[in-house]
DNA sequence: CCATCTTCCTTCGAAATCGAAGACAAAGCG
DNA sequence: CGCTTTGTCTTCGATTTCGAAGGAAGATGG
């Protein structure tokens, strides 16, 4: 059965590996030309790698006008990682190859309220019949991480004045997974998680702005590559003030937040108003799709709403790409009106190259950003 | 006289020269740490610049419980950098050291409608004059760098659809500059280096909003150390769309943007129509200073304005400290309201540790800011 | 089919870097 | 005053990395 052992490499050799296990380099030639290092230091330790069993050799690629390059491929049994992307009322589940490619993707029902010790319990219970069941034997558990649908200290592993999970404030997450797996634990916010899986499907963008709108409003920023937390709580756009006629107060004590509008929750509560019952995000997708005019008025008025507020954003941030996931991105008037609001306010210098879209990744793209930190954590 | 000749280091050289340069390390020792190359590598290397003569060593530090160090400071003879902040009406001139201190800082008045060749040859000349006059003899010029009141692309130098400078789009100034002088040239758009500028005061902080506010309003972003520059105009709020209740165009074609009521040009404006004139910025900061209850309530109201557009980048960008520079910062009313709007309206977690204060850099930020990303480029 | 080009990878001596050990120089303390 | 502690800097052999040269294996093109 599966071990569980920390990955020791040093120095030159985790690079090499991870240029390997995130797709970026398939052959010596091409590591040395992405590490920076010398063609003949890669073949030394590239050597290595394949002596300790974490690389192998296998066949050859395409040639490009010269010889053929041997392809490198990470060995299957070089480890597994456990991630799980916990909501209200249900978690994904996953185990991943080293390289992210995920060898199994499970969504079980749980509730968060039940609080921390025996959500996270139940999570690591949950992995371990995964790996019971899926995990190729004597492939060894290298690292686990969870996304969480509220504020985390990246730091302690700790949750942070969370809005809606009740029980958890200042948690320490990270500390109590680590007590089940004696492993790199990674504890993170699930709509940055979703950002970083997105940057994996968007490999042209170095800035990005990934908007999660589900029963809330999530954002996570890309910045030169790479994640941007500021202070811990970066991303967030739910308590924006936004311009309406009527006025409604939000749960942070403010009046007209985005999120009283335009978060999944709201447009349930706005439906249900009307006699429209909608208990999930999906209802409400499934509604427009039926064409009911309540439902279509209310999402296209959600879609210029969030549209003002990113307008706000992409001149001050000025991104390659935005990129909409969450259940609510299947709504097709969602897109477009958010698409309609930023390109009619904003600026044509930030627009000219801007491109909208909806999620490369799908409902696993937190999944597969979750194995991107954690390859990058297990690779010391 | 001062020569022109590029810089040349290699290597490990390279990055201990600039650790000694922007004051992070005065001993081999503090080198070895921050550098992470291993103490007889730093002495190696030491050595070698203190034989070309870039480094010397100069008395001894303050001990610490040991051995004291030999202080390292950069040769005043190991160069010049010429550097110049663009505004419309004036330019302000710096003679710097390598080590981004001033040997003279001079203001003149110039008119950068008369075009882009006109003005930069007057711009060589000006720094002709300065070395001729302040460059100690046999010191070479390393480099040469200007800030621009327009956007920029910072790859190839040239204007980009500058709203207030006509005849300058598109022009390449760092090709133009470089026939002059044959060095290392960069152009960069000034709120962008005032924030660079301000990021030095400031290394307590990583992530920085560094706001100008003087005719226009500009914004540089600061994000993980370095300069955000997205696509290229990253940092605009100017043209954000505010709550208000007339309603005024501006020159972007769209209603009610923050510049057109809250900019120096907007304040000077809306002043002048009620028969109080003021021709510069500074002017309008006199007048409240005089206590002018219609300037001070003008400003006042800017300060909301701006402040309420503050607010949206808070919670999403999270950073360490927002910096108020340019020449409306000196009006106390102004950073005043600012900071009540953003406290007021920003989420708890993201202003518990958010400073918002004035300029540290002071009116020569952009051309420290000018300095710091000069260095960088002359140390290859 | 054979010469030539391109790309991939390895070999091997030179150069850079490391790290352990120790010399050096002060502060703190009895 | 001598001892210990702390911190700085150098010496020197071991390790790592580099870079030039060349071999391997296929593409290209007459």
């Amino acid at each position: 059965m599966s071990g569980k052992e920390r990955l020791l490499v040093r120095g030159a050799q985790s690079d090499l590996l991870r240029l390997v296990a995130i797709g970026h380099a398939e052959s010596r030639a091409q590591l040395a030309r992405l590490s920076g290092l010398a063609a003949s230091s890669v073949s030394l330790r590239v050597e290595e790698l394949i002596g300790t069993g974490l690389l192998v050799e296998e066949g050859s690629g395409t040639s490009s006008g010269g010889r053929r390059p041997r392809r490198l491929r990470l060995s299957p049994t070089a480890g597994l990682l456990a991630v799980a992307d916990l909501g209200a009322h249900h978690a994904r589940f996953g185990l991943l190859d080293l390289s992210g490619t995920p060898l199994v993707i499970e969504e079980r029902p749980c509730d968060i309220a039940r609080g921390p010790e025996e959500t996270l319990d139940w999570m690591a219970a949950s992995f371990e019949e995964l790996l019971l069941a899926y995990g190729p034997p004597g492939v060894p558990l290298r690292g686990v991480a969870t996304g969480i649908p509220g504020p985390v200290d990246p730091a302690s592993g700790r949750v942070v004045s969370p809005s809606r999970m009740p029980g958890w404030n200042n948690f320490p997450v990270a500390e109590h997974l680590g007590a089940h797996f004696d492993l790199p634990v990674l504890v993170e916010n699930d709509a940055n998680l979703m950002a970083v899986g997105e940057a994996r499907s968007w490999p042209e963008c170095d800035n990005l702005m990934v908007l999660k709108a589900g029963s809330g409003i999530g954002c996570g920023v890309i910045v030169g590559g790479r994640l941007h937390r500021g202070r811990g709580s970066a991303g967030d756009i739910s308590h924006v003030r936004v311009r309406t006629d009527s006025s409604t107060m939000c749960s942070c004590g403010h009046p007209d937040c985005l999120e009283a509008y335009a978060s999944g929750a709201a447009l349930m509560g706005a439906l249900s108003e009307l006699g429209i019952p909608a208990r999930r995000p999906s209802d409400v997708v499934a509604l427009v799709e039926d064409g009911v005019p309540e439902a279509t008025a209310l999402v296209r008025n959600a879609g210029r709403l969030i549209g003002e507020v990113l307008t706000v954003l992409v001149n001050f941030l000025n991104p390659d790409a935005i990129v909409i996931g969450g259940s609510l991105s299947t709504a097709e008037p969602l897109i477009a009106s958010i698409r309609a609001a930023v390109y009619e306010r904003c600026l044509p210098l930030a627009t000219r190259d801007l491109e909208i879209a909806v999620t490369r990744g799908g409902p696993d793209a937190a999944l597969l950003g979750a194995g991107s930190l954690l390859l990058d954590a297990v690779l010391s």
